[in-house]
RNA sequence: GGUCCUAUCGUCUAAUGGUUAGGACAUCGCCCUUUCACGGCGGCAAUACGGGUUCGACUCCCGUUAGGACCA
């Protein structure tokens, strides 16, 4: 059975630790998000590290993006980031005085002759693993091999024995060194590998918890080894699960975005990002699953973290953004959205395509009416285009129920005539509504044709939000429109 | 292929030996209503399978199956 004791955790000093080879993936986010959470909750540090000990991958316009990213979901670093590219001497220092131990040893094993090796292994069913040829060579055998010019790596003594290490959302994790055996931890004294420089950061950084995805479990045994090998302290795991795809694979650009940029540049907010991915994997004790990021730090404890991979379900998402959407205030939204397509701004006033010019006042009334149905903030102005757009429709769209024709166009007359003798100030106020009504005893025989009228669409906002924002001329046109389509096409 | 990890509604999950197996999203229905949306109310829906342990298993143990990760 786990262990029933409570896990304490004191100041803690958690990092996040992404290579810049690629654009920031939103299971890296979460990764962020549960590191900075943890560093929160217990009045810790929470610390961004970039490992780009790949120079070939690595690129400072992926570097660029995570730093971006964290600061747009609004998990910042408390002390100055660093670059394991500009740490080499603290590698060195630490590959020499493993060398002088003789706790690692080169390797001038061909590169070819040890593939084909592991193939035979794996052939042969068996884990593939080092041999131990050049574990014992001797001073001067090896002296020879560096003078003949010898190309050379450098391995760690593995003892070929089981061990296991604590983790904080799994437990006991089992693992069997004899399966690993000695690794490469660098290509020479200058060239660390991953398996190197990550664990001597997080010793000389004093990191005490590590929390990253569980595809670094396999990882973990060897970088205990680096640990051990030093004499440091190991900290403690704990292994995220994975985010997966929506056929319950890996997620992948074929379903979707996999990018933090990506959804930010569609339109979602990061109170909504960072609320549906903490909830990937875990959930409050009190299923009020509406979390800002101090009520997560308030409220999160890493052992109730799922063991299972989560798959990342677009439609909460959705319904999360459209949550905190309608949280803000129209002003705001404004101010987060582009505007819409061929619209431009001059002296104050929005021009549209069609013309039309638009207010401030007049665009945030129009994001009123999309923040119901939009999902994003892109979508916020969609709800509207035919504003300040050209748009046609078929006639036969303003028909009202079985009303005939001629019906239909009698009471876009009267609608016309309603509109005619009011003034501007009272369709912008809506108070035209009280006329209106008194058209007919069926509102739908008065309000659907209008709709159509004014915006081509048998599913739209309001007509009266519409005529509140087109003005009393704009409508009476579009009303004409209409009345003049029935006329002709029946 | 080997090693490791995992397994509750379609999805995210709650319930750590005794619950009518709870919630959220999605979906469906009803109400509101001039359309869509919003909102309100309600419905459908799960313990992978087989063995144990136990008075009693979602829960503990073993196996099977399935999925995932790593080696690549």
């Amino acid at each position: 059975m786990m262990s029933e004791k409570e896990i304490k955790i004191e100041s803690p000093r958690v990092r996040f630790a992404p290579s810049p080879t690629g654009y920031m993936h939103m299971g890296s986010a979460r990764t962020a998000l549960f590191n900075f959470l943890v560093a929160k909750k217990y009045k810790g540090t929470f610390l961004l590290r970039i490992e780009d000990t790949d120079s070939e991958r690595s690129l400072p316009e992926y570097e660029a993006d995570i730093f971006e990213q964290l600061r747009w979901l609004g998990l910042h670093p408390d002390e100055e980031s660093i670059r394991q590219s500009s740490r080499s001497d603290l590698y060195e220092g630490v590959i020499k005085q493993l060398l002088s131990e003789n706790k690692v040893f080169r390797c001038f094993c061909d590169k070819a002759e040890l593939e084909e090796e592991r193939q035979r292994q794996i052939l042969e069913g068996k884990a593939p693993k080092y041999k131990g040829t050049c574990a014992h060579l001797t001073e001067n055998e090896i002296q020879q091999k560096i003078d003949a010019g010898l190309p050379s790596v450098i391995r760690l003594r593995v003892p070929p024995q089981k061990t296991s290490f604590q983790d904080l959302i799994r437990g006991e994790v089992k693992v069997d060194l004899d399966l690993v055996g000695d690794f490469v931890i660098a290509k020479s004294e200058h060239q660390p590998l991953f398996h190197l420089a990550t664990p001597v950061d997080d010793h000389y950084q004093g990191i005490t918890h590590i929390i990253r995805g569980e595809d670094h479990i396999p990882n973990t045994a060897k970088q205990m080894m680096i640990f051990k090998a030093m004499g440091w302290n190991v900290p403690v795991f704990a292994h995220l699960p994975l985010i997966l795809g929506e056929g319950g694979g890996k997620m992948s650009k074929r379903h979707g975005s996999t990018s933090v940029r990506e959804y930010r540049q569609a339109g979602y907010l990061p109170e909504a990002l960072n609320n549906f991915l903490v909830l990937l994997g875990w959930h409050p004790k009190d299923d009020r699953e509406i979390l800002s990021l101090d009520n997560l730090i308030a409220q999160f404890d890493i052992e109730r973290v799922q063991k299972k991979g989560a798959v990342f379900n677009v439609s909460k998402l959705h319904f999360l953004n459209r949550h905190y959407m309608k949280q803000k205030s129209s002003d705001e939204l404004l101010s987060l959205a582009a505007l819409p397509d061929g619209m431009y701004e001059k002296e104050g006033k929005y021009i549209g395509k069609n013309g039309i010019q638009l207010t401030k006042q007049d665009l945030i009334k129009i994001i009123e009416l999309g923040k119901e149905r939009a999902h994003t903030i892109g979508e916020l102005f969609s709800s509207a285009l035919f504003l300040w757009e050209d748009f046609d429709y078929d006639a036969q769209l303003l028909l009202w129920k079985d009303y005939g024709a001629e019906k239909v166009r009698l009471a876009l007359q009267q609608t016309l005539a309603v509109f005619e003798q009011a003034d501007d100030a009272s369709c912008k106020n809506q108070a035209i509504k009280l006329s209106l009504d008194d058209l007919s005893s069926d509102k739908g025989l008065v309000y659907w044709p209008l709709r159509v009228a004014l915006s081509g669409l048998k599913q739209s906002p309001p007509p009266l939000d519409i005529v509140s924002i087109l003005g009393k001329e704009k409508s009476i046109e579009r009303i004409k429109k209409a009345i003049c389509k029935l006329s002709t096409k029946f």
